[in-house]
DNA sequence: TATCTTTAGTGAATTATTTCTCAGTCAGAA
DNA sequence: TTCTGACTGAGAAATAATTCACTAAAGATA
């Protein structure tokens, strides 16, 4: 995807946006262990990357470290928050109360992540109306565009057969929204300001096994 | 045909592998669909890539295609599934028999895609002997060796806690487990012959909010 | 049959990403 | 204060990945 909010300037590689979560997700883990600097060297061999690839993927946004010294884990932490822009709440709504759905609401790192389920969706009249997660319930998919509007909500998780996931989405797209995370097995055909990420465990494995002989 | 992984060759590289599962995915989609044939630009298409893309990706494993008429789908996805090793059925053990580890083992596709949880395994005596996914019960994570033994499997999925996965982690690693599919939020450190692929959807999420603004 | 259209496979060119290397800075020790 | 070791940030170099552009083959059509 192309980032156009520094016009003139070249965007920062979408890969280095990703690996950024991975950083903050393990710079909050020495956190909570107690460890108040870290170094590019010390995060890279928890995450089995070089130093020099961290470095160079936070030199895109400023200079965090110091020489001789290394990162302030919180202090990177909260910059990274900054950058990823989870340094508020995003309000989130949930499409599909099964199992995996259920899951997904009952989940609880969301909140200190960034992130809240505000709305859980389903089309399966006996089960709307039902609690689910934490002091919420079911409601009914067909109610989507109320819920939105209510929460002013941008993103999206779709926990949904795959039979009926292009269907949801373009539903949710049509609603609004413009980031969907989808676990369903299936690629999704939206527009272009629309960003969507997978989740298939299956396509996981099945890279796993081609090096298991 | 170049013969993939001979010795002294040079290797195909990961990101190409990581890219077949979706295209399986893909063609077996258009399979039940009815479809028969289609060609590297269609599938590019459905996938939001391009089709030279997807055929310098094929074509490191040999030709699958004809001239002027493209791909025939059932036959291409006999292919990959023999390149990814899933024209047999990977017995996998799922460890956390939590509300996730639930969902996964009601999960339906796995079967169908070469992967079969064949055990399911907790720590809480709570839930071990309780009845789970279809036909199975939850067993004591004790047991792990002896499940290990009797099934003969090398795939694991982890759905546990954070602060329980690297314990969880190296236990299965000492069974003889190589490849594990981690939900939990935590990069794990494991020795370099086990591939672990990690699922987390803060990672995601976290990688949308950059580009919302 | 000749021609036209479609499409795979592939080496070359281009673009993207990672790693290397080193100058400069910092903190602590002597 | 000066020295030493640790470490960052960044340009250059090296690698890796993607796209381009072309050849050749297949099938359809005139």
């Amino acid at each position: 995807m192309k980032d156009e909010r520094a016009p003139g300037k070249a965007p920062i590689p979408d890969i280095v946006i990703g690996r950024l979560p991975v950083y903050l997700r393990t710079l909050r883990l020495l956190a909570v262990e107690g460890r108040e600097v870290t170094s590019s060297q010390e995060l890279g061999e928890h995450l089995g990357i070089s130093s020099a690839q961290i470095r160079k993927d936070l030199s895109h946004f400023g200079e965090f470290g110091k020489q001789g010294t290394g990162y302030n884990i919180a202090f990177l932490c909260q910059q990274l928050q900054k950058i990823l822009n989870v340094d508020t709440i995003w309000p989130v709504i949930l499409v599909g109360a099964g199992s995996l759905g259920t899951a997904i609401a009952n989940y609880q790192e969301f909140e200190s992540s960034g992130f809240r389920i505000v709305s859980v969706l389903d089309e399966d009249t006996q089960k709307i109306g039902k609690p689910i997660g934490d002091g919420l319930r079911i409601e009914d998919f067909a109610d989507l565009n109320q819920q939105v509007e209510e929460s002013n909500v941008k993103i999206a998780v779709m926990a949904v057969p795959a039979y009926a996931a292009q269907r949801v989405a373009s539903q949710l797209i049509e609603a609004g929204l413009s980031s969907i995370l989808c676990y369903a097995p299936i690629t999704l055909a939206v527009p272009s300001h629309v960003r969507v990420e997978y989740i298939d465990p299956v396509v996981h494995f099945q890279h796993m096994t081609y090096y298991l002989r």
